[in-house]
DNA sequence: CGCTTTTTGCGACTCAGTCGCAAGAAGAAG
DNA sequence: CTTCTTCTTGCGACTGAGTCGCAAAAAGCG
């Protein structure tokens, strides 16, 4: 399940540095594993990933640096209808938004752009004098090959 | 933040009657507290209210109840942004679905119905030929009270 | 280098949600 | 209204995600 990639990758670091936001061994690590990631990780796979790189990264510095990300708009975090327990998936956020779908059978996840979620956030921020900073559609239900 | 009102209230119980599923004294008391909610509860909040009808109920029960209502799509789980923690909020599903908005800064909720959101949903299902069960659009921004 | 500020690892902790089990209640059938 | 099966419950112990306070370490700047 490829992440559709509408900006140029490799650029979290330098996202950072210009905020003024210091850069160290662990958050590299993170940064690193979060850009390269091919499909949608939670926070125990992205500890994993970077203890490869930096065997001394801690669970809370993971946590710590999603927040961070978070915070600057540079990740979203995604629920993926919970489809393996509790946790919280996480990736980098690109030019545009994209839907989430989930498949409650066989646990795909299908990612769709569409210009009319676009419009729709538009409507909300104009009918609802509302200032969208962050936007997620998750759907839950069969996919196309589970579908009866 | 009153919910929406497209269908009878006060009529769970029978649903879940109608596909066949036994009625016991904590379930009423679970269901009644969700059906009477004026706005998203979280499960220990839903604990607590059902304790004053039936003093018994146990904590477990109602994630059992909850869990049953979300595989019979009579409720819809929220994060609301996680604004309060990691824990879920629950509503009735009500026949249309509506859209959350948080704000960031005072936690206010707003709810919204839009029949762009509903076209979407349409949308989905014929490009993506995806059949959905539960769609949940969550945004997360400043109010009109809270932006500058 | 020396100083200030931020970040880190660690360990202990909180809190949401789960599970196995034995006892209890619902409902169907007679 | 009794019996029988099946489902549900309370309980208590448990898991796993995420948080926090702290003292040590590193970043960045002049
Ligand atoms: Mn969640
Ligand atoms: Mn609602
Ligand atoms: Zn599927
Ligand atoms: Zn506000």
């Amino acid at each position: 399940m490829p992440l559709p990639q509408t900006e140029i990758p490799g650029r979290l670091q330098t996202q950072l540095a210009e905020r003024g936001i210091r850069m160290t061994g662990p958050r590299r690590a993170i940064l690193s594993v979060i850009e390269t990631a091919t499909r949608h990780l939670d926070a125990s796979q992205i500890l994993r990933k970077a203890r490869t790189v930096d065997a001394s990264v801690d669970r809370s510095t993971v946590y710590r640096t999603l927040d961070l990300l978070k915070r600057q708009g540079l990740i979203d975090e995604l629920d993926l209808m919970h489809l393996n327990g509790e946790g919280h998936y996480y990736e980098r956020k690109l030019g545009r938004d994209h839907i989430h779908m989930a498949c409650l059978r066989c646990g795909k996840i299908t990612e769709f752009v569409s210009r009319t979620f676009e419009s729709l956030k538009k409507q909300l921020e104009r009918d609802c004098h509302f200032h969208i900073l962050v936007a997620r559609l998750e759907v839950g239900g069969y996919c196309s090959a589970c579908r009866r």
